[in-house]
Parts: structure tokens; sequence; C-alpha cells
DNA sequence: TCCTTGTATAATAAAATGCTTGTATAATTG
DNA sequence: CAATTATACAAGCATTTTATTATACAAGGA
């Protein structure tokens, strides 16, 4: 299952957030799970199954308990592959300015920063 | 359908690819996707109405012509959401470093930037 | 040892997805 | 106007996904 795919579901995305947190024991992510989507553990359990066998989060067992963490490999590679998009949305600057514009203009900005009227980007 | 699930497909990932460069026609994005994946143009057509509906493309009457270009709302909004992991794999630094930082780290490292083992970062 | 707790797995049913073939529609050309 | 070209839509089917219920299993406590 491919990384989109994987996030392609709620209840993972949720999960994620969860794990992004903090890491968590499962009974911790089922209760959360359950109080948003209300879903049975069994199926919580198998979520994490695909989030553990595509790589985005890894067990530690502790007695009979499970820990859960993050493991943000997948979700940089999503990142990198948006990165052929990335013109089309920050401003064509130079080199270091675009490095600093960049991060400003993702944490601040909600309304479109006005770039190419989108047929596509100077480059 | 969610931007996620969108872009869980293979085919409408390449044709994304294929808008972020220009614009198509309609056909010529059924030649490419016939290429690689050797489905029919009905399918690709099915995949375009995704792209439509889920806001990651527009269309432009030609004549008997439907010119598609890309609309990269949705992927921003997905790397957005990504804003709330960056923390694991971005250096933290102070303000302004960490601008410059990150685009720098995205662009040119490929294996990993060494940040926390992982557990989860410190701010 | 037996019960309880915490968690995973198996079988299965229901829903969603993606493809195919066939056809409709609109504009273009002979 | 009939034929062709470009593209979308519809129905049907196979595959995949997600949930359910039932069960297994390991660890700890009575």
């Amino acid at each position: 299952m491919n990384a989109f795919d994987v996030l392609g579901d709620p209840v993972r995305r949720r999960i994620l957030m969860a794990l992004a947190e903090s890491e968590r024991r499962s009974g911790d992510i089922v209760e959360i799970v359950q109080g948003e989507f209300g879903i049975s553990q069994a199926a919580v359990s198998q979520h994490l199954k695909i989030l553990r066998d595509s790589g985005f989060a890894r067990v530690k067992v502790d007695e009979q308990r499970r820990i859960y963490s993050l493991d943000s490999r997948p979700l940089q590679e999503v990142d990198e592959w948006l990165d052929r998009f990335r013109a089309f949305w920050e401003p064509k600057l130079g080199a270091l300015d675009t490095e600093i514009a960049r991060g400003k203009k993702m944490r601040q900005t909600k309304g479109q920063p006005e770039g190419q009227p989108e047929g596509q980007p100077k480059a």
C-alpha cells in the first residue's frame, strides 16, 4: 500500500496526528479513535497494522502493551514528492530568498499567495 | 473523495505531473497514460473526472478539445497538512534559520537529517 | 492455575474503486 | 447531411478496502 493510500483514510490520519504529539499505547489510540469514529478495537488494530507495514509507525513491546511511535520517513517522502509542484504556490525568488519566503508563506498566508494564474509557474 | 485518496492512484499522480509541466489536451493525456499504464481512453477520462471533481484540475473547452490544467490548491492543502509533522525532519533552529535550513535539507539531503531518534521533536 | 487485561489475527460481509465495453454528444470535415 | 474525431458517460464486473464478530495468545494478578 503506497503512502498516499495510507493517508487516504481519516482514521489513519487521526492516528498519525496523535502519534505526532507523543508515542501512545495501542489502547490509548483505540480510545481516541473510538471516541471520534466509533469503530471497533479490531478495526483500529488493523489500521495500526497498515501503518506498521507501510512504515509510518513503529512498535515497541512493553510487557503486554504495545507502544506506537511515529516514523516520519514516509511523510517526508510525500513532502519531497510535492517538491515538483511547489513552484505553483511559492514565489519565484532567488535561491536564499526563496527558502525564507517559503516557510513564511506556508505558515501565515491562508489566502492564495497570488502566484501565476496557475497556467504554470515561470520556473 | 479526499485529496489523499485522489493522490493514491498512480495514474492520477502521473497525470498531475504531466499537468505540472504544461496544460494538455485530453487526448495527449490519454496518450501519455496509455503508453505507461495501458488502460483505455474511458478509464483515463474517469480519472480526469475525479481530478476535476476534487479540484486538482480545470478544463477549458477549445472547440471539440478539452484542455486540462493543474489547479494546485489541493496540493497546497496537503502541503499544509504536512506542516504538523515537519518538526520531525526539520532541524530545530531559530525562526529565520529554520526557514533557511528547511529548503536546503529538503532539496539536497537524501539520507536522514538525523534529527531526534524520532521519539518526537523537541519543540 | 484460572481469570482478566491488552492486543492481534481470521473469516467474512458490505462498500468503494478501477477497469472494460458500449454508447452518447458535440464539433469538424468531406 | 453523413462520417469522423475528441471526449464523456453508463452499466457491469472484478478487486480492494474497511468494518464486524469471533477467537487466539501473551502477561500479570488473584
